[in-house]
DNA sequence: GCCCAGGTGAAGC
DNA sequence: GCTTCACATGGG
């Protein structure tokens, strides 16, 4: 068994992993329980420090160290956020919360299987798809089965019917063509890496059941896109309900806006925006009779 | 029963 | 160029 534990600043390692950027991790006894890559692992995570333990021994840690992302100064990330109220309040909610570096296979077929779907669900998927597909990894102490996530090649292999077994109902033949053409190399993950955001954005989006926000999503949670602003439906009444009380504005002037309004730094405004947005509830609205926020669920 | 969910693609104007 | 609609499934 492997373990480590790493010394943190301004971390809050839950929050981190249930704020909707990845679907894989489980609480259980105080702990989270998850699967990268190969690995499976057990985090837990207090004020100063996480530590982790692994099935299997581990010599070398640079793939946890890069997947929480331990060598971000998150005071830098903050500092560069717009000095406005809203803002200001997301951070000051959110203390802590952080992005991850995911794996670009994992995070594109996770994000293909999340449309107009609720977290919770999102997670019940991925779980049976892994489960069926994935390949079994050594398990905790308690002997739980563990999985990988299905490579794309094996998700290749599938049939329709066997990925809407799996629950995920019209997004089937947009993860199978997708998983084709990854698994063929007509599809190259490493690829967007190289390339400057909007041409990788672009490549993205050929991809079946992939438009602008999950492209954004990959962007910002696999490939490192700081400016990668995903607009879902949170985040849009975010933007509309703080930025524009009572105008009509357009997807396309919300991104814009985005763009222009969050800066270098505008992916993890966006995730403070969404977080805020989903575990807080309501802003605080000067003009409460234009307050459309959602109920807090 | 109803509405909604970390949307996309196709069809209609 | 927009706007509208279908698409599975399950939670509240």
């Amino acid at each position: 068994m492997g373990s480590i534990t790493f010394n943190v600043r301004d971390y809050d390692l839950s929050a981190t992993l249930i704020s909707g950027q990845v679907f894989r991790w489980q609480h259980r006894d105080g702990s989270w329980v998850g699967v990268i890559g190969n690995h499976w692992v057990r985090l837990r995570g207090d004020e100063f420090s996480i530590s982790a333990n692994t099935a299997e021994p581990v010599s070398d840690w640079n793939w946890l160290i890069d997947y929480l992302q331990l060598d971000l100064d998150l005071t830098v990330v903050l500092s560069k956020f717009p000095a406005d109220e809203p803002m200001r309040a997301a951070a000051s909610a959110c203390h802590g919360l952080r992005l991850l570096r995911q794996d670009p296979w994992e995070c594109l077929a996770s994000f293909i299987l999340s449309s107009t779907k609720q977290i919770v669900q999102i997670q019940q998927i991925i779980t049976l798809l892994c489960e069926r597909f994935g390949q079994p990894v050594p398990g905790g102490p308690t002997f739980d089965a563990a999985y990988a996530f299905p490579s794309a090649a094996r998700l290749a292999r599938c049939t329709e019917a066997d990925l809407r077994a799996c629950k995920m109902g019209f997004r089937a033949p947009y993860l199978l063509e997708t998983a084709r053409l990854v698994a063929s190399h007509q599809f190259d993950l490493e690829r967007p890496r190289a390339l400057p955001i909007e041409t990788a954005r672009d490549e993205l989006i050929k991809l079946p059941g992939v438009g602008r926000k999950i492209a954004d999503c990959v962007l910002l949670f696999a490939y490192g896109f700081q400016s990668a602003f995903p607009v879902d439906v949170w985040v849009m009444k975010a933007l509309r309900q703080l930025y524009f009380p009572k105008r009509k504005v357009t997807m396309h002037r919300l991104h814009r806006f985005a763009g222009e309004h969050f800066g270098v730094c505008a992916g993890y405004a966006q995730q403070y925006l969404f977080h805020y947005m989903r575990t807080k509830g309501k802003f605080k609205n000067p003009n409460p009779k234009f307050d459309t926020s959602p109920e807090l669920k």
